[in-house]
DNA sequence: ACCTGAACACCGTTCAAGT
DNA sequence: ACCTGAACACCGTTCAAGT
């Protein structure tokens, strides 16, 4: 059989998408994805040298999106609390339609501080921090609730990755009524 | 070869644990376990259906030893803010302690709510709901600020547990500092 | 009731060999 | 440079058979 791709890797991570949105990361095999692709089992590991490379690219794609649908979200004008409070629908929303990548995004245990996917994340964060410019809070002000915030919003967004809230909470008012409190509770302008 | 156990079900969960906290999710296997247990790799099956049943089984092990702990820790006298404050610390050490356990305590995705998991999750989250009496806060007041707190306790102890928090900042400082002004920024006992 | 042993279908990973 | 095919060691799961 003749040479089946130039392209093998991008059809692997769209195929690997696919099947982790539609059946979870279990699914998700190197061979299984080969046949889909009708290609040998052994010529994904070309382009990912095993199973955790074809992870780690997807996660650096997830970071990738998330931050494009972040930095697109806060583009806009308004008022400051209003900006942050884009910011969290957009982080809570990209949890709701991508539980499965989301997961496969935050499980990067025990990686090097000088990974792709941890400069993926950081660029993430970065969006939220740019947002302080000008808000009149200091570097470490804003810093400290950054750090908080992102974390709150993490906790949200796996909860409902997980669909581990209370029935009849909204992953959205959970979100926007945490920014509301944090803000409230944080004296930042003062 | 005679049978080798009447307890083989705690013997593959305790050996489970060790496993777990030691080289991860992904190092679990029914084979290796009986294997380091000297039993057929069949045997397992007897006590748990499929690998899914012994995670679901380690899960609700972690809900019940974190549920117990928190228990614990709110049982001493002080004040309110103290006492959530003291449940947010143990919550997130809990995290620190067995991050891999908590990885699979909420890889509880798409699960009926019968589940025993969800059971022993929500076990836990009625231990914060009882601090709320005598607090002066409403019922329901009391319940969403328990969901936002758990979100937000869950997000630092998930970031914790995947090492992803900015070097530098302490979970138990997080867990602190995001009490205190979820507590100021929620009007609870105005 | 509890465990064994063989069997089946699936993996990841490696590597010589093809084009 | 990129892919194939065979090979190896590992899985989960099932099931007849043993005690």
């Amino acid at each position: 059989m003749a040479y089946h791709h130039g392209n093998l890797r991008a059809e692997l991570l769209a195929r690997a998408e696919t099947v982790l949105a539609e059946d979870g990361v279990g699914a998700l095999s190197l061979r299984s994805l080969a046949r889909d692709l009708g290609v040998s089992h052994a010529a994904p590991s070309r382009h990912f040298a095993d199973r955790q490379a074809l992870l780690d690219a997807l996660a650096v794609e997830g970071f990738e999106r998330l931050g494009a649908e972040l930095a697109e979200s806060t583009s806009g004008d308004g008022g400051f609390e209003d900006r942050l409070t884009w910011l969290a629908l957009t982080y809570v929303r990209f949890a709701t339609r991508y539980p499965a990548l989301l997961e496969v995004m935050y499980a990067c245990k025990y990686r090097d501080p000088q990974d792709k996917v941890r400069a993926a994340s950081a660029a993430c964060g970065e969006i939220l921090l740019d947002l302080f410019d000008g808000s009149g809070a200091s570097v470490a002000d804003a810093e400290r609730f950054g750090v908080i915030l992102l974390a709150a919003l993490h906790g949200i967004a796996a909860l409902t990755a997980a669909d581990s809230l209370p029935p009849g909470s909204s992953a959205d008012d959970l979100a926007a009524d945490t920014v509301g409190r944090l803000l409230r509770g944080s004296r930042l302008t003062g």
